[in-house]
DNA sequence: CTGTTAGCGCATTCAT
DNA sequence: ATGAATGCGCTAACAG
């Protein structure tokens, strides 16, 4: 194990002359600073870490749960963005088990206590969240990937978050489908009022409305629901065609109720022309010719690190509003 | 951030005497010990990981790769059994980007070389991969989650696997079908030569051969292969049932291509009865009603942080070959 | 059984 | 512009 004080006696100067060519490059001489940046390398010289760290105290680590079983079919996109990003910002991301909120909880504890992470990413934020709570009351940075959208003020400085617009999505699709001469479109949301789900309908909604393809009224016979499974999907996809036939075009809150959607389709008549349209542009969206809807991961890591370094840099003092903390991003649409 | 100094100071004794009780309990008198146990207590002092790393001069991390694009439907829930099982041991799992085995030695490189991490597990080795020598040249600890198939020794001592025994599963998945008076027994496989994909065939091969339900002419007009998405499936399960119209079982490599099988069968007869199994019990295999096969993750993660462990304390003198380094574990047969 | 000393590798004072 | 000292928090080796 090569240290700093190996390189020194290599390159002939002292171990701090060493550390300021790493960390202050502009302080030093550049004649010195070469011959540093050669000893470094031929004795391929890499700073230690927890050395660093403990200097530091900061760990240059952020922290994201893991479900028993993950509920989004992009978790695995998600964890290799942020993973990216991290790395050109030479942090690290560490994983912790999420079996309960009163579990994370515990996590957040032991994490934050012995010095592992500087930050938290939650996902799948809800009303009255207490792992929210836990975190502003112990101080510690955090960044929700989704909108808290139980809480009372969505954009209050304290609860930073990213979110994908599905609303926004969802609507350009739908205007898509207009242009391309669909008059009669179709949406299958999730049962409930999840917040989410509620979100991508209004996007269909709001360009319903807009271009007079429905009025109030028709909303309910051209919408239905279904769990998020094939199976479900085809049933509600079956009942609304049955109450509806005259549909051209069908928007799906999910590319699982999509790829249903599709199967009910493909069982009825054949060939049918009907346009289905997803969510989350999955390899299951892909392989059926699915139209779909990209969420823009590699943005929303970028924006989750973004905010996470603005609050650390800010230090302990409460210098929140001062960053754009609450970033919503535009996802696109995928014509197949 | 209260340290172990603090502590020392409130129970009276020195710094030592508490590490003492926190790592080597037994040396120390009892009634110290509650003593300092209850400032511990007070302070709600925490060791800091910093610290402890770089006296220790071992990080208690593992690292796991995650890929751009996730291959497997289970990865998730391997990451939480690993996440889980490593926690039990006081140990942190960190991610980094896999983009391609290339950016993955350059990833093994910088973690190893700060520190960061003690050991890699490894997913999705193939023939020649250069990862593994890398690892093996740079004595890094490292456990491969999945046989090495393309390997001359499979059971090289300095190339440890832990793997789920795919074949088993099948030919148990097989005998009860035949248990269950299914006569002609149907195999959805990928086509190529993946390792895999050609050990999960042979489980259905041995029991076809061995239960005389089939001869070995007849095993190709019984199977047909399909890449692994829905939509081939279908078509290749068509296929099958044109060409072998007295099918009362399919087994499947895969629940994705399960999932096909089952919807060109829905699409064809109605309810015709066949059974229809995959493989990894994902969410899609439950929601449908399709029998499947779970791999046992949590098993899986258990041995894989033992042989790490051991490998760890075994130091850096090749202790090869002394440790049980090469697990094939059985997976459960799930019907429904 | 407990306290003292020392050092893991680094970066931030302060001198020069 | 560079070097010498100091300490981040912890534990291993010794001394008592």
């Amino acid at each position: 194990m090569v240290s700093i004080k190996d390189v020194a006696r290599d390159a002939g100067v002292s171990p701090q002359t060493v550390s300021n060519c790493i960390n202050n490059p502009d302080i030093v001489k550049p004649a010195t600073r070469e011959l540093v940046a050669a000893s470094i390398k031929r004795l391929k010289y890499t700073p230690n870490a927890s050395a660093r760290r403990l200097r530091m105290q900061r760990s240059n680590t952020i922290a994201i749960g893991i479900a028993p079983t993950s509920r989004s079919q992009v978790y695995d996109r998600l964890l290799h963005a942020l993973v990216t990003e991290a790395d050109a910002r030479n942090i690290r991301v560490t994983l912790y088990k999420t079996d309960s909120h009163q579990d994370e909880i515990r996590q957040f504890a032991a994490l934050s206590a012995q010095g592992d992470v500087d930050a938290f990413i939650l996902t799948d934020t809800a009303h009255g969240d207490p792992r929210i709570n836990w975190l502003n009351e112990h101080r510690q940075t955090f960044v929700l990937f989704g909108r808290p959208w139980g809480l009372d003020d969505m954009y209050d400085p304290s609860v930073p978050w990213v979110d994908v617009d599905g609303r926004h999505g969802i609507a350009d699709m739908a205007q898509y489908l207009i242009l391309h001469g669909r008059k009669h479109i179709g949406f299958i949301g999730w049962p409930g009022l999840s917040g989410t789900g509620n979100d991508r309908r209004m996007g269909w909604q709001d360009v319903m409305l807009g271009a007079r393809m429905a009025t109030e009224d028709e909303l309910d016979t051209l919408s239905d629901t279904a769990e998020d499974e094939i199976f479900s999907a085809q049933i509600a996809c079956t009942r609304l065609l049955e109450r509806r036939p005259d549909i051209d075009a069908i928007i799906c809150v999910s590319d699982t109720i999509a790829t249903g959607a599709r199967l009910a389709l493909a069982a009825g008549s054949g060939d049918d022309g009907i346009a289905v349209s997803g969510f989350d542009d999955t390899a299951t969206a892909e392989s059926m010719g699915l139209n779909s809807i990209a969420q823009p991961l590699t943005e929303s890591a970028r924006e989750l690190m973004r905010i996470i370094q603005e609050r650390l840099d800010a230090g302990p003092d409460l210098q929140n509003g001062v960053d754009d903390c609450h970033v919503l991003l535009p996802p696109k649409i995928i014509i197949r």
